[in-house]
DNA sequence: GTACTCACG
DNA sequence: GACGTACGTGAGTACG
């Protein structure tokens, strides 16, 4: 047991914002050489925290130190004065990623890493301050920030890192004129334009002293200000005497703020040379890792400049030995737990995994955590399982298994650690967890995920789902969840497997989860996808996990109004059709229609697809109704209402959640290869929009009581990144223009004016500028205008010639893809493109999608960079964001935040290319609002 | 479980 | 000269 903080010990708190802030001003942007993240910040912050060590020597060296960071979000300073810090900046965008790297370093140096939600550094500075000295310590604050001069005295000083100065009670005076227990008084009246501290108009620091010192404080000179001499002074303290108080309020630091772990937890610990030159190696920090590595008398380890071969890299994840589960452990009271969570404390790092009763994170319950914090050191918390054999209590519901802790009192426990910015949760698919977490009261902060690195890494080469990539990477195979719930009919739920059989699954699950995040992390950077993990992945775990927990509300009455007509004429067409066909015969089985009207009515459309079957797509239908044949044009109808009413208009209902009468799609972020969101549970992405009829499945989607729905979509935004990327002179100024973009290219193909087109020149102008993102093929063309191949052919030709670069473009992407073996969008994000280098048919596919992909992905990264920066550009308004489809942004909104709304939100979507891309083109926001998506589509 | 069809961008 | 083909998704239904 270590020693209570007391007499002789020496607390050293290091003030973590100021040295990051200090640290990126002082440096020029440096990037890492591998991939350009930003890191200048976080390499003057490891330079100063390895200066403050080397100079930690001698009898003035701390027994307990800790450096501590401002947490991100709001503090109860803004419940007192919303203004307060309004006027500040937000932080550079090139520092934001780094942010979570300076904690990571703070802990690879073994000094401990504290902060707070709704607290900023300097309150936890007084309160660790106020308690070490009333038990008799000293304490030194390494800061030179005025705020916390308050603070010093007894036994308490402030060190100006930069200056190398002591800062005492007499350099206080000096700057306050008072002494530091009226420095407070003094800021009240002074008032702070940095911190937007409104204080007393007209009144500076030497007045503020001059007065405190002749009144003795704050609240006398408040009191007696009817008698200060000067007039204007004398107005200005009666008049203001509330917004003073109010600024005291701001400036005053509190010696009560919450802190749940003891001082003696801080003491002074030597750095884990393994773990900390781990670290400077991954920032690629070449002086600092070769110094430390003397320091310790360890060789250094090299950093290359070339992303290491994928055979290199694989022997490090191999050193490790086999999973073995023998050693997992079973949580079953507060004391194991309390240890375990000790130890994730202290390293800073776990990877977790919640096993619940299904696979709908807005109605599953928990039943099990499990954690895992090293090879074979994982274990597993359950909480909910219920007792083997036993029907139910009295009550109905099942009893518990015996052996569980109170999952109240666990998560009680799991909270402070899970919400702790400065350990790193590691998940597999952890957006899954954080909802689950949330229901139950717990944020989870600082989470990073398994799934969207492998995503990062290696899109378009395999999907990324556990077992998957526990087998790729890591050589070993996963107990299948089936040997646990069983499939099909007898399935179980997760609650109803045995506990020791649910531990070594769950724990299993954590262990693998964190041997992929080691072997992922550091490739991510070998790579030169760090970036586009940090910028484009990782921040849509938060976002999305608020969007689907928000949820949109939808009119189930409307719905179940449209299924009913639906199947009356459904019933009515069917009717028709089987008259047509002489007899009765399932209209929805492609093969009985197939039959009937190729065999039995002898109509021409031979066989398709490798079954033999007879393909009786929309394509054919439309053919032989387009012959004069009734009977496909009625089953084309029957058709069209059959899918509306089978996906939408009967299956949506059943997706509103009882709780929240709402419906909740989950998204997955590492579904589609290009970067592209997919919603799943029901698909939101694909609700009806191009038919009458259709759309009245939108008006069904609705706004709350006095609320609007607001939909912003980006225009064109495709074909604009084309014009950017394949640099084509006449698409850009185009754009810049504000033309219609496809009578444009009519009127170049077909050299005729734009004004009075022909519609059906433009129509065919529009087809080539989607087939050029799609990869054009005559063929395709040809099929899609439902005109001959040749002429599909010669208007591409016609295009190509006109404009020359997109052709350029194609070659180019082609090769970079054959040459590396992926793509790249404008933003960095990777695509793979393994079957470039193959032959025959199928390399025509994979060239298609190779011009495809850049394209399309960088229209998913610039709305995915929109997404990330939107909760904060709309916190202060009565609204939420509801779905994304692709190019759109769908907003529920009070009816008087609506302009505002449209106005903030325009402007973050038509900005968010920037600052990492100054495109060509504008980008340009269509933004509609009303009771329903009809309505605001 | 696979194939077909069709809704979206 | 032939091969096949527009890019990216998810879900419902039939059928083996």
């Amino acid at each position: 047991m270590t020693e209570a903080f007391g007499k002789g010990h020496h607390l050293h708190l290091i003030d973590g914002s100021a040295f990051i802030f200090r640290a990126y001003h002082a440096l020029p942007p440096l990037t890492r050489r591998s991939d350009g993240l930003p890191i200048g910040a976080v390499a003057g912050f490891c330079n100063m925290l390895w200066k403050y060590i080397q100079d930690g020597t001698g009898p003035d060296q701390p027994t307990h130190a800790a450096v501590i960071f401002d947490h991100s979000s709001k503090t109860f300073r803004n419940d007192i004065y919303p203004l307060y810090k309004a006027n500040r900046p937000p932080p550079p965008e090139d520092l934001r990623p780094q942010f979570p790297l300076t904690r990571e370093a703070t802990r690879a140096y073994n000094i401990s890493c504290i902060e707070t939600e709704g607290f900023e550094a300097d309150d936890i500075i007084a309160a660790l301050s106020c308690k070490a000295r009333d038990a008799g310590g000293r304490v030194t604050i390494i800061s030179s920030d005025k705020d916390l001069m308050q603070l010093v005295g007894g036994g308490v000083e402030m060190m100006d890192p930069i200056k190398g100065k002591q800062i005492g009670p007499d350099e206080v005076f000096e700057k306050f004129g008072v002494k530091p227990d009226r420095v407070v008084d003094v800021q009240a009246l002074a008032g702070d334009s940095v911190d937007n501290v409104p204080g007393a108009p007209g009144i500076g620091i030497k007045t503020a002293a001059q007065l405190i010192q002749e009144y003795g404080d704050l609240e006398s000179l408040l009191e007696r200000a009817s008698e200060i001499k000067q007039p204007k002074r004398r107005q200005t303290l009666i008049d203001h005497a509330e917004q003073i108080r109010i600024s005291k309020r701001l400036v005053e630091l509190d010696c009560d703020t919450p802190l749940d772990f003891g001082l003696d937890t801080l003491e002074v610990r030597e750095p884990d040379p393994e773990a900390l030159l781990e670290f400077l190696t991954r920032m690629e920090f070449r002086t600092l890792t070769n110094r430390v590595a003397e320091r310790f008398g360890t060789a250094a380890p090299v950093i290359t400049d070339a992303p290491a071969a994928a055979s290199d890299a694989a022997p490090a994840a191999a050193e490790l030995p086999p999973i073995d589960r023998s050693g997992y452990v079973v949580i079953r009271d507060e004391a194991s737990l309390a240890e375990w969570l000790a130890e994730i404390s202290e390293k800073g790092i776990v990877a977790i995994d919640t096993e619940t009763t299904g696979l709908d994170e807005m109605r599953a319950d928990l039943v099990g955590v499990s954690l895992c914090t090293g090879p074979g050191r994982a274990a597993y918390l359950p909480l909910g399982h219920v007792g083997e054999g036993i029907s139910g209590d009295l009550f109905g519901g099942p009893a518990l298994a015996e052996g569980q802790m109170a999952a109240e009192r666990a998560l009680a426990m799991l909270k402070p650690v899970l919400e702790d910015e400065a350990t790193l949760k590691i998940g597999q698919n952890i957006k899954y967890d954080c909802k689950i977490l949330a229901r139950l009261g717990i944020r989870m902060a600082s989470v990073e995920d398994t799934m969207l690195m492998s995503y990062s890494l290696n899109a378009g080469s395999h999907n990324h789902g556990m077992d998957e990539l526990a087998e790729l990477y890591l050589g070993h195979k996963c107990v299948p969840i089936k040997d646990l719930i069983g499939s099909g009919k007898s399935q179980i739920n997760f609650a109803q497997v045995p506990i020791d059989k649910a531990a070594e699954y769950a724990a299993e699950d954590a262990e693998v989860t964190w041997r992929l995040w080691h072997r992922f992390r550091p490739e991510l950077s070998r790579e030169h996808v760090a970036t586009s993990y940090e910028l484009l992945e990782r921040p849509m775990i938060n976002v999305l996990a608020q969007m689907e927990m928000t949820g949109i509300r939808v009119d189930v009455g409307h719905l179940q109004r449209m299924s009913s007509a639906f199947a009356q004429k459904m019933a009515a067409l069917e009717e028709e059709i089987h008259a047509l066909a002489g007899g009765s015969f399932n209209v929805g089985s492609p093969k009985q229609l197939g039959e009937i009207l190729f065999d039995r009515m002898g109509l021409q459309g031979g066989k398709q697809g490798k079954t033999g079957a007879y393909s009786t797509s929309a394509e054919v239908l439309e053919d032989l109704a387009a012959e004069g044949h009734d009977l496909p044009a009625r089953v084309l109808d029957w058709r069209g209402i059959s899918k509306l009413k089978s996906t939408y208009t009967d299956a949506l209902p059943l997706h509103v959640n009882p709780e929240t009468g709402r419906v909740h799609t989950s998204y997955s972020i590492a579904g589609a290869q290009t970067g592209r969101l997919a919603s799943t549970d029901p698909n939101l992405q694909n609700i009806p929009v191009r038919t009458d009829e259709g759309r009245r499945i939108r008006e069904a989607f609705i706004a709350g009581p006095g609320m609007r729905i607001v939909s912003l979509d980006y225009s064109q935004i495709e074909l604009r990144i084309l014009a950017h990327v394949a640099q084509i002179p006449a698409l850009k100024q185009a754009f810049r223009d504000g033309i219609d973009i496809h009578a444009m290219t009519a009127s170049q193909m077909f050299g005729v004016p734009v004004e009075g087109m022909d519609p059906m020149i433009r129509r065919r102008a529009k087809a080539i500028n989607f087939g050029v993102i799609y990869g054009i093929s005559g063929f395709g063309l040809a099929r899609n205008l439902r005109i001959p191949r040749a002429e599909a052919q010669a208007f591409i030709d016609t295009y190509f010639e006109r404009f020359p670069e997109i052709r350029a473009y194609m070659d180019r992407t082609i090769a970079e893809a054959k040459q590396d073996g992926h793509v790249r969008t404008l933003f960095g994000r990777r695509i793979n493109t393994p079957g470039i280098n193959q032959n025959g048919p199928a390399a025509g596919g994979a060239k298609r999608a190779a011009i495809n992909a850049p394209i399309q992905g960088a229209a998913a990264d610039i709305i995915r960079r929109a997404m990330a920066r939107m909760p904060a550009a709309i916190a202060h308004l009565p609204v939420g964001m509801l779905l994304q489809v692709h190019d759109e942004l769908v907003f529920e909104a009070e009816e008087g935040a609506v302009d505002d709304l449209i106005r903030i939100a325009r402007e973050v979507m038509e900005g968010a290319a920037e600052p990492a891309i100054k495109l060509d083109v504008p980008l340009i926001v269509d933004a509609g609002q009303g009771a329903n998506w009809a309505e605001a589509h």
